[in-house]
DNA sequence: TAAAAATACTCCATAGGTATTTTAT
DNA sequence: ATAAAATACCTATGGAGTATTTTTA
């Protein structure tokens, strides 16, 4: 699982729309789409209730949001932390 | 970044041995030092500092590990939650 | 029909393995 | 000589792209 797959599935959460989440990451929507199916391979569940359109998460889907929001927010923090520390040695 | 590779760095600074961290992981002792030269490659930051043998962790590196061993936990916890959620439905 | 997502394919980066080398004691 | 980590090399996986198809309101 990459730190980089769940700043799409934050980002399909917030704009509830595969083109536009993929066009907000700077990605093809395919990528997208394949990264959003490798992470819910990955952990072997459902993530997104799909019909025509993006049609919200599923309950687990919610339940790795809350964590990948939190794992997002700290890697920024995370690297601005580390080129701070490189900016001062 | 795989959270994976950070699974492998927190058991290099449980361990403090390349070779025993990647035993503990059931992975090669090449296959570890690759995943820790890519975290640096990543962060643009050394994470490990290098003799003859492993000599500890970094400034940076004591930063990382601050945030890897919490995702790694709450990684954890999400399989189990997510597990317990399938398993109810 | 039109919009949205999925699929098919291609290419290339890279994770992981085994075998070997380097390095410092 | 030995122990520890790095390097070389190979294979398979999979991430990302473009083009296209499928689906359903």
């Amino acid at each position: 699982m990459l730190v980089r797959h769940l700043s799409y599935f934050v980002a399909l959460a917030r704009e509830q729309h595969f083109a536009r989440a993929a066009n907000a990451c700077a990605i093809s929507q395919p990528t997208l789409s394949a990264a959003i199916a490798r992470l819910e391979s990955d952990l072997s569940t459902p993530l997104v209730r799909r019909g025509r359109r993006f049609e919200g998460l599923t309950p687990e889907g919610e339940r790795l949001l809350e964590w990948a929001r939190g794992v997002v927010a700290d890697y920024e923090r995370l690297c601005g932390d580390l080129q701070g520390m490189r900016g001062r040695v």
